[in-house]
DNA sequence: ACACCCAGTGTCCGACGGACACACAAGTAT
DNA sequence: ATACTTGTGTGTCCGTCGGACACTGGGTGT
């Protein structure tokens, strides 16, 4: 802390400097800091105002003099955590690296921030960093023959999927992602469930990562079908 | 309250047919279908214990001798409201028409019930109904040359794509949707976002739906590919 | 007649988001 | 210097949330 390099100076000189405001002003900045810092380690379900503001030392109300509301503290914490959008322009091979590395990017981006795919769902405000990070995924597109609306779907689609498959929010959608308990539930019910239960027994030993390869894979792939069949001049 | 009839009919008659039960009994599935109602017609966050319980005329606590928790009471209302699980087995066509059909119904099911895309994320219990849904769609993958994990890849990517473009929950999430205000942004900052911008005005006239149609052509075209790839017999 | 059982009630708790009036400092105008 | 304004943090209060716990009143089995 910059506080004990101050005391000195207060004791040994700079006396004339006199009173420098003894607690930081309290900012936007310093409140979304505080509150993703809340989220990262305890989950957007224990970032309350309280809480926020006890790691501020101060009251819960005096964050309501920087933020109307705690829809708006999230939205803050949003465009703060989600990164400056990148630049794919130094990314060779066309469009499809160029989605790969956003794609990447974006996840990295998530990792760190794990309640960022909860926090990112229903209806909310949104700031300029996460439009530019559309922007930046449909530039990848451009070229493509693709027209606007089938650029913009395709970015959702993509980013859809890596809200699903990001880290534990919503991985327990899916069944066999519960692991203990369900597999034994399948075992148990396997003549109920006869194809999961065969796929669960067929499923080769390759390293399970939520479905993120295989969709991103499935995806870019329908997306080069549609390409190519834009290239060839077919209208479908 | 139904008391004052009752003391007209114990005063005047109908003496004979003594106590019929003044109020029909609390069952798991009325609580359910109450809280079904309460979702459907105010959506998911008006669902509070004591919401559900003012519609059956009774107190918050009552409820609590029939579901152990709110998110157990969730639970079930989810497994209510998903219905049963299709039987594909009819569907001509192979593995895709079939999904197409899943993918329909599934759609048709969550519009019913607004609320169950968000309801059915996070970690939360599955019920058998759920289970079943899924596994009539990994079974629609069954001949396809696709082990076990990837089957279930394809229906988690697909049942997350019906999630991700689903009535309003995550609707918001990607900033196009929010229509009005967001295409004045994006024409004030066109300057910023030239992509989207560009995207936006090269969009051709087709009926939004949110991207559905789109990412479920691209979705399907790309699993195609990959079971073409292995009917080819690459490895790829 | 009796005790037991148990579904539903009443009351209480801590945490939540937020409204509102206040305290208290720092300019600034007089 | 003195008053007035302005901006920033505090204290108190409210309604709602999920849930714990003790109670009660109407059956039912003996």
């Amino acid at each position: 802390m910059a506080s004990d390099d101050q005391g000195v100076d207060l004791l040994w000189g700079a006396r004339d400097k006199p009173a420098r405001p003894p607690r930081l002003a309290l900012t936007v900045d310093r409140i979304a800091a505080a509150a993703i810092e809340v989220a990262d380690a305890e989950g957007m379900a224990s970032v309350s105002m309280q809480q926020v503001a006890a790691r501020l030392d101060v009251t819960k109300m005096a964050l309501y003099r920087h933020v109307a509301s705690k829809a708006e503290l999230v939205a803050v914490m949003i465009e703060s955590a989600v990164g400056e959008p990148p630049d794919l322009g130094a990314v060779p091979g066309g469009w499809r690296p160029r989605l790969v590395a956003w794609s990447d990017l974006m996840r990295e981006a998530w990792r760190r921030h794990p309640w960022l795919p909860a926090a990112t769902t229903g209806e909310r405000m949104t700031g300029p960093r996460e439009v530019g990070w559309t922007e930046s995924a449909v530039a990848a597109l451009d070229g493509t023959g693709l027209d606007g609306g089938e650029r913009m779907d395709a970015v959702f689609l993509l980013s859809g999927h890596i809200r699903n498959t990001q880290s534990g929010a919503t991985a327990g959608t899916q069944p066999w992602t519960a692991e203990k308990q369900l597999r034994t539930i399948l075992h148990e019910h396997q003549d109920r469930f006869p194809a999961l239960h065969e796929a669960a027994r067929s499923t080769n030993g390759a390293p399970r990562d939520n479905g993120w390869t295989f969709g991103l894979d499935r995806i870019l792939d329908g997306i080069e079908v549609l390409i190519e069949r834009r290239r060839a001049g077919t209208t479908g």
